[in-house]
DNA sequence: GAGCACTGC
């Protein structure tokens, strides 16, 4: 079979930055490779989809001898892959996944001192830093997916900078990227080579629509449709925004079906929704094979873009919006929102369609509204609370956060906010150090720093054990499902574990319920017990995992590493929800006459968020997790809290907005 | 009385 590959379709894409016909195969550029990396301290690889940068390039390495003795890390964005790509890497070696090839990813270490070439997530290569800012066990370090700019790969950046300026020399470092930004990360890795690989990715041909529309949702609809009266055989994966649209088109795709001319003589249609929090037996249902005489249509979120790679898809339908969250410091909250997609992420998905075959993409958005869109999203850590790198930058030996080599710096409002938390907290002394114990413990807990202190205020007041539930809970997915159809069954269900002390303690009293249930015989009892109670299986598995990891860190009366014994307060949850307000006391907040709530710290104003067991109870005082903006300020996950308490839970704050006037 | 995209330690 002949591969046409994306060159000519793409070309355009990648105008002014290199000529098609200059990109290499990774095979025929070992040798030129090897000789890069010995000859430069920075490398900048763009390769294309299915290139073999991630597998084939730290084999070279390896086998050349260029880690001298010591070991090759090489990040990615996400465990999954990570795991993937380690298990690839061993099989082609012919060795023992965990010896000479080994990957370590959050709750799953595969590896061993033996490791040479070691997959992580960069987040624990960000860990590793943490406790040796050097990284002094490798000698090459492989940041994959760069281009994606998550908030630990931007540590990573500016920490590679400093540990190659330390170790003079002695640290090479391998950023590989899609084509955006090439030019920038060899910029700021002082004009790092840049080199482009040829990937293995089929043409697609790419549609726009003449004219805007005014639905998207009523164009993907008769798009799919469309594909499936006149298009050949392949499955369709037609991306939206969220569960609710996905939802919508899941019943209208089959209702409009017949009513098309000649429905009889068509084959028929099945339609399956993917998206994170669905359960994971119906995710699996994308991966099964396409029944014969059948097409598939696969309505899917930005998960799809990334994260999964569905087999036998020849369409792609592009709505061209993603909903995305974005952190406002001045606000101090979060907002969630419709925005359209990036020119990157167009191409992303565009570029589904020709992972198998050569095939088509549907725009439904004009070429002039494409040429529009900007470039890529922005990096991370211009849209997220910076408390977290705040601190992990203190332990680096950060002093002065303005001065850490950032590739972009991070808004000056965000850095403000961050150390304003970290300080209200007492993470962090007057003179702005770490603090001991307690920022020195909040660095080491793998929680945001405000459910950190909860966590270990939880020990102090005696209530770990209900302190580690509540911050296992509110670390996943959420758990009460939420489909249209069954709205009234799942507020029904939730009575049972409703708690009039609010959204912690009722996540609380579903924890303590799931564990009773028993986990091996019958098989799948706690997901059989989910089910009925329309919890979310993934949700609660995931929060089962965060807390007994823990509880096994805890032996020798130890929590997740730092000096916290195992306790429970039993039923007496006044500890608990004192343990609540010492962590996320800048959301605490007080009722007004129209049934709002005024936050103390900022003034904001909010209200309990209608799916929250509080909501119209209109309870005086209340503490709560986040501010999500949609219509209007909401308080997500609240707990009922006595004023009486600020001053006792946490003087420093309550004086501070005392002298301010503002209680 | 609204409706949570996606990751990760």
């Amino acid at each position: 079979m002949v591969e046409a590959r994306s060159a000519v379709a793409q070309a355009r894409e990648w105008h002014g930055i290199q000529k098609a016909q200059e990109r290499l195969p990774i095979a025929e550029a070992r040798k030129q490779l090897i000789d890069l990396v010995k000859a430069h301290q920075t490398l900048v690889l763009v390769g294309e989809t299915g290139s073999g940068k991630s597998t084939q390039l730290p084999q070279f390495l390896h086998r050349a001898g260029l880690a001298e003795g010591k070991s090759i890390a090489v990040t990615q964005p996400r465990r999954v892959a990570a795991i993937a790509v380690a298990r690839r890497v061993a099989q082609e070696m012919g060795v023992q996944l965990g010896a000479e090839v080994g990957y370590a990813v959050r709750f799953d270490d595969r590896s061993s001192a033996a490791t040479r070439i070691k997959y992580l997530t960069d987040g624990m290569l960000v860990r590793e830093a943490l406790i040796d800012p050097t990284l002094s066990r490798y000698k090459i370090v492989v940041l994959d997916e760069a281009h994606e700019r998550t908030l630990p790969t931007e540590i990573l950046f500016g920490l590679m900078k400093q540990i190659q300026a330390q170790r003079k020399g002695g640290m090479k470092l391998i950023i590989m990227s899609a084509t955006l930004d090439a030019a920038k990360f060899a910029h700021f890795f002082d004009g790092a080579k840049v080199i482009y690989l040829q990937g293995r990715q089929f043409s697609v041909d790419t549609m726009y629509v003449p004219e805007p529309v005014d639905s998207y949702l009523d164009a993907v609809l008769r798009t799919v449709l469309q594909i499936h009266v006149d298009e050949p055989e392949g499955d369709i994966l037609a991306f939206l925004t969220g569960q609710e649209e996905i939802e919508t088109l899941q019943r209208l795709i089959p209702e409009r079906l017949p009513q098309l001319e000649g429905a009889e003589s068509l084959g028929k249609l099945l339609v399956v929704p993917i998206y994170a929090a669905l359960q994971p037996e119906q995710q699996a249902k994308v991966f099964e094979p396409t029944p014969a005489g059948m097409r598939k249509v696969i309505l899917a979120t930005n998960i799809a873009e990334t994260s999964i790679t569905v087999p036998g898809v020849r369409y792609v339908v592009d709505a061209g919006f993603v909903k995305a969250r974005s952190y406002n410091a001045r606000l101090q909250s979060d907002s969630l929102q419709v925005v359209p997609i990036s020119k990157a992420q167009a191409r992303q998905r565009s570029g589904r369609a020709g992972r198998e075959a050569a095939g088509k993409a549907f725009r439904l958005y004009t070429e002039a509204a494409f040429l529009g869109l900007q470039a890529a999203s922005a990096p991370e850590i211009q849209r997220v609370s910076l408390a977290s790198l705040v601190l992990q930058l203190k332990q680096l030996g950060v002093a002065d956060m303005t001065a850490f080599p950032f590739m972009d710096a991070p808004p000056k409002a965000a850095l403000l906010r961050a150390l304003e938390l970290l300080l209200a907290l007492g993470a962090l002394d007057a003179d702005g150090a770490l603090s001991k114990p307690l920022g020195a413990q909040l660095v080491r807990l793998p929680l945001e720093p405000a459910f950190g202190k909860l966590l270990l205020s939880g020990g102090a007041m005696s209530c770990s054990e209900e302190a580690l539930s509540v911050v296992s809970m509110t670390s996943t997915d959420p758990v009460f499902l939420n489909t249209r159809n069954k709205q009234e069954a799942a507020t029904e269900m939730r009575k049972q574990f409703l708690s009039p002390l609010g959204d912690h303690i009722t996540l609380l009293n579903v924890l303590t319920a799931y564990m009773k249930v028993p986990s091996g015989f019958p098989k799948n009892e706690r997901g059989r017990w989910c089910g009925e109670r329309l919890l979310n299986a993934r949700s609660m598995r995931k929060a089962l995992e965060i807390l007994e990891k823990a509880v096994i860190e805890s032996k020798n009366d130890l929590l997740l590493g730092v000096q916290v014994p195992l306790k429970s307060c039993e039923n007496d949850m006044d500890p608990l929800q004192r343990a609540i307000l010492s962590g996320l006391f800048m959301h605490a907040a007080i009722l007004l006459p129209d049934n709002t709530y005024k936050v103390i710290a900022s003034g904001q104003i909010v209200s309990i968020h209608p799916s929250s067991v509080l909501s119209g109870r209109k309870p005086r005082c209340i503490v709560f997790d986040e501010i999500l903006r949609t219509t209007r300020n909401y308080a997500r996950n609240v707990t009922v809290m006595e004023p009486s308490w600020l001053p006792e839970v946490v003087p420093a704050f309550f004086r501070k907005m005392e002298s301010s006037g503002s209680l």
